[in-house]
DNA sequence: CATAAATTTGCAACAATGTTGCAAATAAAA
DNA sequence: TTTTATTTGCAACATTGTTGCAAATTTATG
Protein backbone atom coordinates (compact mmCIF):
# COMPACT_ATOMS: atom_id res chain seq x y z
CA UNK A 1 0.00 0.00 0.00
CA UNK A 2 2.93 2.39 1.30
CA UNK A 3 2.68 5.62 3.24
CA UNK A 4 0.61 7.77 3.15
CA UNK A 5 3.11 10.17 1.72
CA UNK A 6 3.73 7.66 -1.35
CA UNK A 7 -0.11 7.43 -1.63
CA UNK A 8 -0.06 11.28 -1.74
CA UNK A 9 2.61 11.61 -4.44
CA UNK A 10 0.60 8.13 -6.09
CA UNK A 11 -2.48 10.77 -6.47
CA UNK A 12 -0.40 13.79 -7.65
CA UNK A 13 0.68 11.57 -10.49
CA UNK A 14 -2.60 9.72 -11.13
CA UNK A 15 -4.11 13.80 -11.60
CA UNK A 16 -1.61 15.09 -13.55
CA UNK A 17 -1.53 12.59 -16.24
CA UNK A 18 -5.45 13.31 -16.30
CA UNK A 19 -4.34 17.08 -16.78
CA UNK A 20 -6.65 17.90 -14.20
CA UNK A 21 -5.40 20.23 -11.16
CA UNK A 22 -4.56 18.61 -7.45
CA UNK A 23 -6.79 19.67 -5.26
CA UNK A 24 -7.88 18.67 -1.99
CA UNK A 25 -11.31 17.43 -2.92
CA UNK A 26 -9.88 15.06 -5.53
CA UNK A 27 -7.01 13.73 -3.44
CA UNK A 28 -9.26 13.06 -0.34
CA UNK A 29 -11.61 11.31 -2.58
CA UNK A 30 -8.76 9.24 -4.36
CA UNK A 31 -7.16 8.18 -1.00
CA UNK A 32 -10.72 6.81 -0.08
CA UNK A 33 -10.79 4.96 -3.31
CA UNK A 34 -7.30 3.53 -2.68
CA UNK A 35 -8.45 3.03 1.21
CA UNK A 36 -11.17 0.97 0.95
CA UNK A 37 -11.49 -2.50 -0.44
CA UNK A 38 -14.95 -2.14 -2.03
CA UNK A 39 -17.06 0.04 -4.07
CA UNK A 40 -18.32 3.41 -2.63
CA UNK A 41 -21.18 5.28 -2.86
CA UNK A 42 -22.36 9.29 -3.13
CA UNK A 43 -22.69 9.05 1.11
CA UNK A 44 -19.43 7.47 1.55
CA UNK A 45 -17.76 10.62 0.62
CA UNK A 46 -19.85 13.07 2.24
CA UNK A 47 -18.50 11.64 5.56
CA UNK A 48 -14.86 12.53 4.56
CA UNK A 49 -12.75 12.79 7.65
CA UNK A 50 -12.48 16.25 8.97
CA UNK A 51 -13.95 18.87 6.48
CA UNK A 52 -17.28 17.54 4.72
CA UNK A 53 -17.10 18.70 1.18
CA UNK A 54 -20.10 20.20 -0.65
CA UNK A 55 -22.22 17.84 -2.30
CA UNK A 56 -22.23 19.58 -5.59
CA UNK A 57 -18.30 18.77 -5.01
CA UNK A 58 -18.37 15.48 -5.06
CA UNK A 59 -21.09 14.90 -8.13
CA UNK A 60 -18.90 16.88 -10.19
CA UNK A 61 -15.43 15.36 -9.03
CA UNK A 62 -16.87 12.03 -9.39
CA UNK A 63 -18.13 12.58 -13.36
CA UNK A 64 -14.96 14.12 -13.67
CA UNK A 65 -13.17 11.15 -12.57
CA UNK A 66 -15.53 8.81 -15.07
CA UNK A 67 -14.67 11.17 -17.57
CA UNK A 68 -10.80 10.42 -17.44
CA UNK A 69 -11.30 6.74 -17.51
CA UNK A 70 -9.98 6.85 -13.12
CA UNK A 71 -13.12 5.26 -11.92
CA UNK A 72 -16.16 3.55 -13.24
CA UNK A 73 -19.75 2.65 -12.32
CA UNK A 74 -20.85 -0.42 -11.54
CA UNK A 75 -24.93 -1.57 -12.22
CA UNK A 76 -26.98 -2.51 -9.27
CA UNK A 77 -31.08 -2.76 -9.18
CA UNK A 78 -31.70 0.39 -6.89
CA UNK A 79 -31.35 4.16 -7.18
CA UNK A 80 -27.85 4.05 -5.61
CA UNK A 81 -24.73 4.35 -7.83
CA UNK A 82 -21.62 2.48 -6.85
CA UNK A 83 -18.33 3.73 -7.88
CA UNK A 84 -15.13 1.79 -8.20
CA UNK A 85 -11.35 2.75 -9.15
CA UNK A 86 -10.19 1.52 -12.28
CA UNK A 87 -7.21 -0.65 -12.78
CA UNK A 88 -4.14 0.48 -15.17
CA UNK A 89 -5.64 -0.65 -18.40
CA UNK A 90 -8.29 1.42 -18.49
CA UNK A 91 -8.22 4.83 -19.95
CA UNK A 92 -10.01 8.04 -21.32
CA UNK A 93 -10.88 6.79 -24.55
CA UNK A 94 -10.83 3.38 -24.06
CA UNK A 95 -12.31 2.04 -21.07
CA UNK A 96 -13.08 -1.53 -20.49
CA UNK A 97 -13.63 -3.52 -17.34
CA UNK A 98 -12.64 -7.17 -18.04
CA UNK A 99 -13.42 -8.08 -14.43
CA UNK A 100 -16.61 -8.99 -12.65
CA UNK A 101 -18.51 -7.79 -9.79
CA UNK A 102 -19.43 -9.16 -6.36
CA UNK A 103 -22.19 -7.65 -4.04
CA UNK A 104 -22.54 -10.04 -0.84
CA UNK A 105 -26.10 -9.87 0.75
CA UNK A 106 -24.41 -10.08 4.37
CA UNK A 107 -22.38 -6.89 4.75
CA UNK A 108 -23.86 -5.18 1.57
CA UNK A 109 -19.78 -4.47 0.37
CA UNK A 110 -19.51 -4.44 -3.28
CA UNK A 111 -16.20 -5.36 -4.48
CA UNK A 112 -14.44 -5.72 -7.88
CA UNK A 113 -13.08 -9.17 -8.57
CA UNK A 114 -9.48 -8.67 -10.89
CA UNK A 115 -8.58 -11.83 -11.51
CA UNK A 116 -12.32 -13.39 -12.49
CA UNK A 117 -13.18 -12.78 -16.27
CA UNK A 118 -15.99 -11.94 -17.31
CA UNK A 119 -17.02 -15.48 -19.43
CA UNK A 120 -18.28 -14.67 -23.28
CA UNK A 121 -21.79 -14.55 -23.78
CA UNK A 122 -23.14 -16.22 -26.83
CA UNK A 123 -25.53 -13.41 -28.06
CA UNK A 124 -28.62 -14.33 -30.57
CA UNK A 125 -28.13 -13.47 -34.17
CA UNK A 126 -28.21 -9.66 -35.31
CA UNK A 127 -26.93 -8.49 -31.82
CA UNK A 128 -23.79 -6.65 -31.32
CA UNK A 129 -21.89 -6.64 -27.84
CA UNK A 130 -20.05 -3.88 -27.21
CA UNK A 131 -19.63 -4.13 -23.30
CA UNK A 132 -20.54 -7.24 -20.61
CA UNK A 133 -21.04 -5.93 -16.91
CA UNK A 134 -21.68 -8.90 -14.62
CA UNK A 135 -22.72 -8.55 -10.78
CA UNK A 136 -23.02 -11.76 -8.86
CA UNK A 137 -24.90 -11.35 -5.00
CA UNK A 138 -23.98 -13.91 -2.48
CA UNK A 139 -22.06 -14.55 0.37
CA UNK A 140 -18.45 -12.98 0.44
CA UNK A 141 -15.31 -14.30 2.08
CA UNK A 142 -15.12 -12.47 5.06
CA UNK A 143 -19.36 -12.87 5.75
CA UNK A 144 -18.79 -17.16 5.28
CA UNK B 1 -50.32 -12.18 -28.57
CA UNK B 2 -54.37 -13.03 -28.30
CA UNK B 3 -57.34 -10.07 -28.30
CA UNK B 4 -57.76 -7.65 -25.65
CA UNK B 5 -59.81 -9.36 -23.62
CA UNK B 6 -58.11 -12.46 -23.91
CA UNK B 7 -55.24 -10.44 -21.96
CA UNK B 8 -57.72 -9.11 -19.84
CA UNK B 9 -58.71 -12.77 -18.58
CA UNK B 10 -54.93 -13.64 -18.58
CA UNK B 11 -54.04 -10.67 -16.54
CA UNK B 12 -57.02 -10.88 -14.01
CA UNK B 13 -55.84 -15.27 -13.42
CA UNK B 14 -52.39 -13.50 -12.75
CA UNK B 15 -53.71 -11.22 -10.01
CA UNK B 16 -55.72 -13.54 -8.66
CA UNK B 17 -53.15 -16.79 -8.39
CA UNK B 18 -51.04 -13.84 -6.59
CA UNK B 19 -53.73 -12.99 -3.75
CA UNK B 20 -53.79 -9.29 -5.25
CA UNK B 21 -57.27 -7.57 -6.19
CA UNK B 22 -58.19 -6.85 -9.59
CA UNK B 23 -57.87 -2.97 -9.98
CA UNK B 24 -58.10 -1.09 -12.67
CA UNK B 25 -54.06 0.22 -11.85
CA UNK B 26 -52.97 -3.39 -12.02
CA UNK B 27 -54.37 -4.54 -14.88
CA UNK B 28 -53.35 -1.02 -17.11
CA UNK B 29 -49.76 -1.56 -15.66
CA UNK B 30 -49.49 -5.14 -16.92
CA UNK B 31 -51.47 -4.49 -19.83
CA UNK B 32 -48.57 -2.18 -21.05
CA UNK B 33 -45.99 -4.45 -19.56
CA UNK B 34 -47.66 -7.32 -21.91
CA UNK B 35 -47.54 -4.86 -24.74
CA UNK B 36 -44.21 -3.51 -24.83
CA UNK B 37 -41.21 -6.00 -25.50
CA UNK B 38 -38.73 -4.51 -23.43
CA UNK B 39 -38.29 -3.09 -19.89
CA UNK B 40 -39.99 0.19 -18.66
CA UNK B 41 -38.96 2.37 -16.13
CA UNK B 42 -41.28 4.77 -13.78
CA UNK B 43 -41.79 6.85 -15.81
CA UNK B 44 -43.43 4.79 -18.80
CA UNK B 45 -46.15 4.41 -16.45
CA UNK B 46 -46.94 7.94 -15.67
CA UNK B 47 -47.76 8.22 -19.43
CA UNK B 48 -50.50 5.61 -19.45
CA UNK B 49 -53.31 5.94 -22.16
CA UNK B 50 -56.71 7.89 -20.79
CA UNK B 51 -56.54 8.30 -16.90
CA UNK B 52 -53.43 9.05 -15.64
CA UNK B 53 -51.98 7.52 -12.35
CA UNK B 54 -50.63 8.87 -9.15
CA UNK B 55 -46.97 8.48 -8.62
CA UNK B 56 -47.52 6.97 -5.58
CA UNK B 57 -50.05 4.60 -6.42
CA UNK B 58 -47.14 3.65 -9.52
CA UNK B 59 -44.38 3.07 -6.98
CA UNK B 60 -46.69 0.89 -4.60
CA UNK B 61 -48.08 -1.06 -7.37
CA UNK B 62 -44.66 -1.81 -9.27
CA UNK B 63 -43.28 -3.13 -5.22
CA UNK B 64 -46.38 -5.22 -5.16
CA UNK B 65 -45.51 -7.04 -8.50
CA UNK B 66 -41.59 -6.96 -7.02
CA UNK B 67 -42.95 -9.01 -3.86
CA UNK B 68 -45.01 -11.55 -5.52
CA UNK B 69 -42.71 -12.19 -8.25
CA UNK B 70 -44.50 -11.11 -11.34
CA UNK B 71 -41.88 -8.29 -12.32
CA UNK B 72 -38.00 -7.78 -11.98
CA UNK B 73 -35.56 -5.37 -11.57
CA UNK B 74 -32.58 -4.89 -14.17
CA UNK B 75 -29.44 -3.80 -13.09
CA UNK B 76 -28.29 -0.13 -14.43
CA UNK B 77 -25.30 2.05 -13.49
CA UNK B 78 -27.75 5.15 -13.36
CA UNK B 79 -30.15 6.28 -11.06
CA UNK B 80 -32.89 4.86 -13.01
CA UNK B 81 -35.05 1.40 -12.42
CA UNK B 82 -36.25 -0.53 -14.88
CA UNK B 83 -38.34 -3.41 -14.48
CA UNK B 84 -39.58 -6.48 -16.97
CA UNK B 85 -41.94 -9.28 -16.40
CA UNK B 86 -40.94 -12.32 -14.84
CA UNK B 87 -41.60 -15.62 -17.02
CA UNK B 88 -43.50 -18.14 -15.48
CA UNK B 89 -40.85 -20.07 -13.49
CA UNK B 90 -40.06 -17.16 -11.42
CA UNK B 91 -42.87 -17.72 -8.16
CA UNK B 92 -43.14 -15.71 -4.76
CA UNK B 93 -40.44 -17.77 -2.83
CA UNK B 94 -38.26 -18.83 -6.08
CA UNK B 95 -37.28 -15.96 -8.09
CA UNK B 96 -34.78 -16.71 -10.52
CA UNK B 97 -33.82 -14.94 -14.21
CA UNK B 98 -31.72 -17.75 -16.04
CA UNK B 99 -31.35 -15.04 -18.64
CA UNK B 100 -29.58 -12.01 -19.61
CA UNK B 101 -30.43 -8.21 -20.03
CA UNK B 102 -29.67 -6.24 -23.62
CA UNK B 103 -29.23 -2.39 -23.27
CA UNK B 104 -29.35 -1.16 -27.32
CA UNK B 105 -26.93 1.67 -26.51
CA UNK B 106 -29.31 3.35 -30.11
CA UNK B 107 -32.84 3.11 -29.50
CA UNK B 108 -31.94 2.56 -25.48
CA UNK B 109 -34.33 0.06 -24.80
CA UNK B 110 -33.35 -2.87 -22.71
CA UNK B 111 -34.78 -6.48 -23.60
CA UNK B 112 -34.75 -9.98 -21.61
CA UNK B 113 -33.08 -12.29 -24.06
CA UNK B 114 -34.76 -15.16 -22.76
CA UNK B 115 -33.21 -17.80 -25.11
CA UNK B 116 -29.53 -17.20 -24.06
CA UNK B 117 -28.53 -18.85 -20.70
CA UNK B 118 -25.97 -16.95 -18.01
CA UNK B 119 -22.74 -18.66 -18.30
CA UNK B 120 -21.37 -20.26 -15.04
CA UNK B 121 -19.10 -17.84 -13.37
CA UNK B 122 -16.20 -19.51 -11.21
CA UNK B 123 -15.70 -17.23 -8.49
CA UNK B 124 -12.80 -17.82 -6.31
CA UNK B 125 -12.43 -19.95 -3.58
CA UNK B 126 -14.53 -18.76 -0.27
CA UNK B 127 -17.53 -16.75 -2.55
CA UNK B 128 -20.89 -18.39 -2.93
CA UNK B 129 -23.09 -17.14 -5.39
CA UNK B 130 -26.53 -16.68 -5.32
CA UNK B 131 -27.70 -14.83 -8.45
CA UNK B 132 -25.83 -13.57 -11.05
CA UNK B 133 -26.99 -10.60 -13.26
CA UNK B 134 -25.55 -10.13 -16.86
CA UNK B 135 -26.43 -6.67 -18.44
CA UNK B 136 -24.90 -6.80 -22.33
CA UNK B 137 -24.50 -3.29 -24.07
CA UNK B 138 -24.34 -2.91 -28.03
CA UNK B 139 -26.71 -2.24 -30.91
CA UNK B 140 -29.71 -4.68 -31.21
CA UNK B 141 -31.13 -6.73 -33.98
CA UNK B 142 -33.41 -3.80 -34.90
CA UNK B 143 -30.78 -0.98 -34.97
CA UNK B 144 -28.29 -2.60 -37.01
C1' DC C 1 8.02 35.12 -6.03
C1' DA C 2 4.19 37.93 -7.59
C1' DT C 3 0.65 38.43 -10.68
C1' DA C 4 -2.59 36.96 -14.32
C1' DA C 5 -5.34 33.35 -16.26
C1' DA C 6 -7.71 29.21 -15.82
C1' DT C 7 -9.94 26.00 -13.11
C1' DT C 8 -12.43 24.44 -9.14
C1' DT C 9 -15.38 25.04 -5.27
C1' DG C 10 -19.50 26.23 -2.47
C1' DC C 11 -23.83 28.41 -2.13
C1' DA C 12 -28.55 29.08 -3.50
C1' DA C 13 -32.14 27.69 -5.95
C1' DC C 14 -34.31 24.31 -8.40
C1' DA C 15 -35.77 19.68 -10.51
C1' DA C 16 -36.55 14.92 -10.22
C1' DT C 17 -37.33 10.86 -7.67
C1' DG C 18 -38.95 8.18 -3.88
C1' DT C 19 -41.56 7.70 0.89
C1' DT C 20 -45.17 8.03 4.66
C1' DG C 21 -49.71 8.88 6.99
C1' DC C 22 -54.31 9.16 6.39
C1' DA C 23 -58.98 9.67 4.56
C1' DA C 24 -61.83 8.51 0.52
C1' DA C 25 -62.76 5.14 -2.97
C1' DT C 26 -62.93 0.60 -4.62
C1' DA C 27 -62.89 -4.54 -4.51
C1' DA C 28 -63.83 -8.84 -2.13
C1' DA C 29 -66.28 -11.43 1.35
C1' DA C 30 -70.37 -12.35 3.97
C1' DT D 1 -76.71 -5.40 -0.21
C1' DT D 2 -73.98 -4.61 3.54
C1' DT D 3 -69.70 -5.31 5.89
C1' DT D 4 -64.81 -5.84 5.80
C1' DA D 5 -60.48 -5.57 3.73
C1' DT D 6 -57.66 -3.58 0.40
C1' DT D 7 -56.22 -0.03 -2.66
C1' DT D 8 -55.89 4.63 -4.22
C1' DG D 9 -54.87 9.63 -4.24
C1' DC D 10 -53.61 13.66 -1.85
C1' DA D 11 -50.51 16.36 0.92
C1' DA D 12 -46.40 16.81 2.87
C1' DC D 13 -41.88 15.52 3.24
C1' DA D 14 -37.13 13.30 2.38
C1' DT D 15 -33.51 12.19 -0.70
C1' DT D 16 -30.88 12.62 -4.75
C1' DG D 17 -29.08 15.03 -8.62
C1' DT D 18 -28.51 19.59 -11.58
C1' DT D 19 -27.45 24.52 -12.98
C1' DG D 20 -25.73 29.41 -12.68
C1' DC D 21 -22.69 32.28 -10.65
C1' DA D 22 -19.38 34.56 -7.52
C1' DA D 23 -15.51 33.51 -4.42
C1' DA D 24 -11.54 30.72 -3.67
C1' DT D 25 -7.87 27.92 -5.16
C1' DT D 26 -4.60 26.11 -8.50
C1' DT D 27 -1.65 26.59 -12.40
C1' DA D 28 0.81 29.25 -15.81
C1' DT D 29 3.59 33.31 -16.86
C1' DG D 30 6.79 37.00 -16.36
Amino acid sequence: MGTKQQITERIGSLLRESKLSVTETRTKILELFMKSSGALEHADFEKLTGKTFDRVTIYRTLQTFLDKGIIHKIPTTDTSVRYALCKSECSEHDHHDHHIHFKCEECGNTICLDETDVPPIHLPKGYAAHTVEVVVSGVCKSCK
